[in-house]
DNA sequence: ATTGAGAGTTTTTTT
DNA sequence: AACTCTCAAT
């Protein structure tokens, strides 16, 4: 059991001590808040409580494995509960389906899934949508679950004509749901905070059964969580919840940050512990955090130090473009690994927007860097992946009509829309799901012979592939490939985007297999469904993996690097536009890059650009209004004062900026700007960003003919003519500027494809 | 019923 | 820029 407590604070101590009542543990970034959870639930397993007493709630997936592989090391073999909020609930409402309208086999509608189901639900409403998107009644019901107002109690506030709509569709969408025996994410958290309020035995049984109660990211549960939480630890109110008001950074999904902020109402006699000493940072990264942080007005005041040492300088960079950003940094990674400083693996590069990769997956790639981009293009939301699941899912619960509707034409079948709407009618009609309605495609009169035909046809397909829907994921996946033939569309063509999608079916073949290897008992099929819609990447961030690691700021938390590349800070960017208006919503942004800064531990460079290729736009940046919550004097600043052009007489947005700024790394005080709006302009290019060493050799296999390139000499030019191969290849270019035709070999010039 | 062109629209973050 | 949706031609 010592093991358990060496080498913790008494803060840390106290925590994981801790065994019945209340506990609030306030922690702030790198404070060691993971260690203190995983160990007091290795304490408490040491203790003898049984592990299926224990139950550990988080956030996200990433989060919960880490704690799963940590709790293990620390005492192997206990079956303690831990994962999300989503499975937790589904995995509930597997057994208590019946209460609540549903089935065992239920299916976990996922956002585009719902989103169909919705406008099922608006068609069949009828309501006139001309002020308002689907998306936005989405949102709306999103809301309402989420603040657990079911379809029935739903009231619109009076005058609010898209809560009127609310009104009419919720409890259409909802039936669309129930009816394809179907639950929403929001519906797995609804449903079970529903069947814990109206049903007080089964809340006293699982409060019973689940005697320990941890909820991480206390800070980000909305009122469904929170109520879930509360109705576990009613007779046993050993409820541990950990979390900073600092990181909250989904108010957009409901997250609450009362919860956290009066967890002590709840429970007058919670024990508060407070971690606040920083353990990952060093002062100067801690600083800028701490600076940045104490902007916000909704907030309690915390201290954040250090016994770390002071640390380099952060670093603050204007590049002209994003393409200069993304080759800036990934030059700078390049040297530091090839220095045999640093290794792939240490390096982070942060953003806010996933469609902010873009250009630094290009500058890795040209620099030859191994990088890991978390969570980018889904893997389960391809197309393909998409299709096949649906057929899966459609065996699982043949009531789910959206999947049906997904599979019944894919590949085409010959059975259109009309014939659609027609077995939709009659489905209506005899209140049956659609695959019934199929199966009486015969009664169906308005049907042409040849669609009866073809429907009877696929039900025949369907019923095959039934029959061997309790076996091994792997061979039904196999099966129904080969069966539907939705494989063979893809086979015998050169098309590589073909290709890919035989890929991407191989690869979920792999995960069937690497799922049947696991999962033994009961029902895989019904398991794999789960798991696949609740999970939204296969190739999860691996920590072991030697790569760059690329991710959104909402995807690094609870995760830290030694050295920090925070993207694209800039005015509607950082913060978000949509976030500008409301300050709660600022607020959370400036929380969202507070969460950036503080995973860095050594080293921290915090960047925008002067332009921005966005949506398929080049526009002049404006600099975050955060850049201006920094401790600029003790940062290092790179800027010029000179050369930030007028955006007003702009006539070439091409190039505004030389690309022999005489910049120098030495830090440049930063003046007095006027009117509040920051004036910073650009400096450092690649080059000097590389520390003056050789410039990494072009691919000269990226250069085509007619295409714009630029050298650091001589400005933007276009290749008029390539000749040689290899390490010999040669270019010839002609510059914009004075320097006329210039003849080069590719792999010792310094020429740079533009973007 | 299927295909293709053109228009139109969109985009935060995650389960 | 990339994607989806609509509508018309096949």
């Amino acid at each position: 059991m010592q093991h358990l407590l060496e080498g913790l604070t008494p803060a840390q101590r106290e925590a994981v001590e801790h065994v019945d009542g209340p506990l609030l543990i306030l922690a702030g970034p790198g404070s060691g808040k993971t260690r203190v959870i995983t160990h007091r639930i290795a304490h408490l397993c040491e203790l003898g409580v049984p592990g299926r007493q224990i139950l550990a709630l988080t956030f996200t997936n990433k989060a919960a494995e880490e704690m799963r592989a940590r709790v293990e090391r620390l005492v192997p073999g206990h079956a303690v509960w831990l994962g999300t909020y989503h499975r937790f609930c589904a995995r509930l409402l597997r057994k208590y389906a019946p209460f609540l309208g549903l089935q065992e086999n239920y299916t976990i509608y996922d956002t585009d899934d719902s989103g169909r189901a919705l406008r099922r639900a608006i068609g069949r409403t009828k309501v006139e949508l001309t002020h308002f998107t689907p998306d936005n009644l989405a949102y709306a019901i999103s809301w309402a679950k989420n603040k657990l107002i079911t379809a029935d109690e739903y009231e619109a506030r009076p005058g609010h004509p898209l809560g009127a709509l609310v009104k009419r569709v919720y409890p259409a969408y909802q039936e669309q749901l129930r009816n394809a025996n179907a639950a929403d994410f929001d519906d797995l958290l609804l449903h079970v905070a529903t069947l814990l309020r109206d049903n007080p035995e089964i809340r006293q049984t699982l409060d019973e059964r689940y005697r320990y109660v941890l909820v991480d990211e206390y800070q980000d549960t909305n009122l469904a969580q929170y109520a879930i939480a509360r109705a576990l630890s009613i007779d046993h109110p050993n409820l541990a919840v950990t979390g900073d008001p600092d990181q909250s950074i989904y108010g957009w999904r409901g997250a609450n940050l009362k919860n956290i902020l009066e967890f002590e109402k709840d429970f007058p006699k919670v024990r508060v512990v407070r971690l606040e000493q920083n353990y990952r940072s060093t002062q100067r990264i801690l600083r800028v955090a701490s600076q940045l942080i104490s902007h916000n007005v909704q907030r309690k005041l915390k201290d954040l130090y250090t016994a770390n040492g002071e640390g380099r300088p952060v670093r603050l960079v204007v590049y002209p473009n994003q393409t200069e950003e993304a080759r800036a940094i990934a030059a700078r990674i390049a040297e530091e690994i090839h220095a045999g400083r640093r290794r792939g693996r240490d390096f982070a590069v942060f953003y806010r927007v996933n469609a902010l990769s873009r250009a630094l997956e290009l500058a890795l790639g040209e620099q030859g860097i191994p990088y890991q981009l978390v969570n980018g293009v889904a893997f389960f939301d391809r197309r393909e992946v998409r299709d096949t699941l649906a057929y899966l899912r459609l065996l699982n619960n043949p009531r789910d009509d959206i999947a049906l509707l997904r599979v019944i034409n894919t590949p085409a079948r010959g059975i259109g829309k009309t014939t659609l709407d027609r077995i939709g009618q009659y489905a209506l009609a005899h209140a049956l799901p659609l695959i019934d309605a199929a199966r009486d495609c015969g009664k169906i009169d308005s049907l042409s012979k040849r669609a009866v035909g073809q429907v009877a046809r696929f039900v025949g397909l369907f019923d095959r592939l039934v029959a061997v829907a309790a076996g091994p994921v792997e061979e039904i996946l196999g099966y129904l490939l080969e069966e539907t033939g939705y494989r063979r569309q893809f086979e015998h063509t050169e098309d590589e985007e073909n290709e890919q999608r035989l890929a991407n079916i191989e690869e979920l073949l792999t995960v069937a297999r690497q799922f049947d290897e696991r999962n033994h008992h009961g029902r895989p099929l019904e398991e794999f469904l789960e798991e696949t819609s609740l999970t939204n990447d296969t190739d999860d961030w691996e920590g072991e993996a030697d790569r760059v690691t690329l991710m959104t700021l909402h995807a690094s938390k609870g995760l830290e690097f030694p050295v920090v590349f925070l993207v694209a800070v800039e005015e509607g960017l950082l913060p978000h536009e949509r976030s500008r208006d409301r300050l709660d919503q600022l607020e959370e942004e400036r929380r969202l890059m507070f969460v950036g800064i503080t995973r860095a531990r050594e080293e921290l460079q915090i960047s925008m650009s002067a332009y921005r290729d966005f949506r398929g736009q080049r526009k002049m940046t404006v600099p975050s209004p955060f850049l201006m919550d920094l401790p600029r004097a003790e940062m290092e600043v790179h800027e010029l004062e000179s050369a930030w052009p007028d955006p007003f007489k702009d006539d070439d947005p091409e190039y505004p900026f030389c690309d022999d700024a005489p910049l120098q790394g030495a830090s440049v005080e930063q003046t007095p700007r006027p009117s509040g709006r920051v004036i910073m302009p650009p400096l450092t290019t690649a080059a000097e960003m590389a520390g003056g060493g050789p410039l990494p050799a072009a691919n000269a296999d990226d250069f085509r003919q007619h295409m714009v390139v630029r050298h650091p000499e001589y400005g933007l030019g276009r290749v008029v003519a390539l000749s040689g191969s290899g390490p010999m290849r040669q270019a010839t270019v002609d510059f914009a500027s004075a320097a006329g035709r210039k003849k080069f070999i590719i792999a010792k010039s310094p020429l740079r494809p533009v973007r």
